[in-house]
DNA sequence: TTGAAAGCGCTAACAC
DNA sequence: GTGTTAGCGCTTTCAA
């Protein structure tokens, strides 16, 4: 059942068993492995909990996720969960959204009940309280998407993202172009959407072209959103119309495409549209978009954390890339 | 920092204490707020290790997901997700799929850890070891979606699930209905695609409706295998068509609702298409489909797996519900 | 290279 | 209602 029984098995005392399914460098070869060898036999399982009692380290990290159905956290849970478990450790998965979402109750110091060494935090915005119980808990944290005050962050340029997809458009030729962003109605942080939407304004300022005001939709980050914004944003005179959509993520992008096929408009003829993200739906579909990796800022907040809980204090974070994937619905403006 | 300091604090005992914590009801009122009072202010972190290990309970389940970004998944953790809120227990999250894919390893009891008291396995097949390694362990076990030997089992019925939908169609009058199913590339149960094939088969044979063999499409469970699969059926002359195509998921539906529009087909005129699950995309879209409702699957697994880790035997798991929504993917052939 | 012993922070009898 | 006393199963000095 426990060391204590490989230890009369072998004729080991305890500790020599303990250092021995470790491979301590101080255990000779032979009494390591009869030691793995008869654990085997009597189907010993170390019990984590009295592990991390006496080392202090529970060799589990904490993943907190605003929603669980998006494409970004869940490819970026994907990277997250595959550096874990290349450096041994669990994964404990804490969800603010869900019915109750009750967000504080995530962030309560006696929440975290020291079972993870580590948190990855996706794309949230902190209040208060919830950055002060983190600071507290002093636990090596990275935040993935949205920058957050004091905290260490990896993910895209938002405003470079936005104008990325602007800079291609106006290239195209493009004057008159809409915004489709918005608030996640669900607890994503509030900071991506309005730098993106900054990035989108001060890109086409550059660019010596003026937004107007009726032109910035809300999407929601979600298709149905999308669908909706781009129904606002298009079903109108074809001179009031824009000659392009950028939006700030695929789903909602995807959305505007519906939209302008369900208006008898032709994607890209009349209408060009951008996304953000890489979703697999927008590669099938043709969309032009800005490509971003969450999985890999999965792993590499990952690692971060990983190595500090471990007491190395890894440099500052790689930016994240993110680069413009033209495909099939942007073309040059019809008028 | 721990539980003695607040006894030195307050001049209780450890055990008081302890119990005052945990609001045992054999505690004075006035001692359990005072105690709590003061762990608040010295800022007191229960030891999750400590309790564990004194009690053998880690008031954690274990989830274990073949993929962790599909539809089915996402919504099935966040089902399990809330119930274990509910229940004051932490998820800890099993990926076998991601780079490596070593499967074995999270089935391996050494794995396990002792971290959790039960486990939830979505749709996963099983092989000898695993199984064999499940057994050993002695945990509570639920899989979601996809039967498996000896194991309790929620789901949906795969074999109603083909048959509603061609009821469906045939009641609408068709005779030629292809099918899109096959295996994920990512180990997905196998059950769950040969048992609605077989659902799908047996349903024509009632109606009295053969299927031609090369109307067995392989859509791989996903939006692009959907386009591919929609695109080998339908690039055909239009007597060698089928008229309506029964996908084993709404993302190949949708994928090959997409193949019929970029072959000049309406849907439904043309053809009819059905999905399975109950996307959120379908519904923007109008795709006729057998919904089920995969959070609901994922708490009561969660619901019943944490009473039974609670020494409690809850009865037979009630069946999941899938009924067949309507829209406007159906319709009446036209030949 | 191995052993003995002292905890890690909590819970659970068993007394009082 | 509260206190005392053993552990839970491991790791880690310190010796040998």
């Amino acid at each position: 059942m426990g060391i204590q029984e490989i230890a009369q098995a072998t004729g080991l005392s305890k500790a020599t068993v303990s250092r021995a399914l470790r491979g301590l460098p101080t255990v000779a070869r032979p009494t390591i492995d009869q030691v793995r060898r008869v654990a085997d036999e009597l189907g010993y399982v170390p019990s984590s909990a009295a592990a991390g009692l006496a080392t202090g380290r529970q060799r589990a990290v904490g993943v907190v996720v605003p929603v669980i159905d998006r494409w970004f956290t869940a490819k970026a849970l994907g990277g997250v969960d595959a550096e874990l478990q290349a450096a041994g450790h669990d994964l404990v998965l804490y969800n603010l959204g869900g019915p109750g979402g009750d967000r504080h109750r995530a962030f309560r110091r006696t929440m975290l009940r020291q079972r993870v060494d580590a948190l990855v935090l996706l794309s949230l915005v902190l209040d208060e309280t919830e950055r002060r119980e983190l600071q507290v808990s002093e636990l090596p944290t990275v935040v993935i998407g949205g920058p957050a005050r004091d905290l260490r962050n990896i993910g895209v340029d938002d405003h470079e993202v936005a104008a990325l997809a602007v800079t291609h458009l106006v290239e195209l030729g493009h004057r008159d172009v809409a915004y489709v962003g918005g608030q996640d109605e669900a607890g994503f942080s509030v900071a991506v959407p309005y730098r993106r939407r900054d990035g989108f304004t001060e890109a086409m300022a550059r660019a010596g072209a003026s937004v107007r005001p009726t032109w910035y939709a809300d999407g929601r980050f979600s298709f149905a959103g999308g669908v909706a914004a781009g129904t606002a944003l298009l079903d109108v005179a074809a001179r009031e119309r824009p000659t392009a959509v950028v939006c700030a993520s695929d789903e909602m992008a995807l959305g505007v495409v519906v939209a302008a096929h369900r208006l008898g408009l032709d994607v890209p003829r009349d209408v060009s549209v951008t996304g953000v993200d890489g979703h697999e739906y927008g590669e099938v579909l043709g969309l032009t978009t800005v490509a971003q990796d969450p999985e890999a800022q999965g792993r590499v907040a990952a690692r971060t954390v990983v190595l500090e809980a471990q007491g190395a204090s890894p440099g500052p974070l790689p930016p994240s890339a993110a680069r413009l994937v033209v495909r099939r619905t942007t073309a040059r403006p019809s008028r």
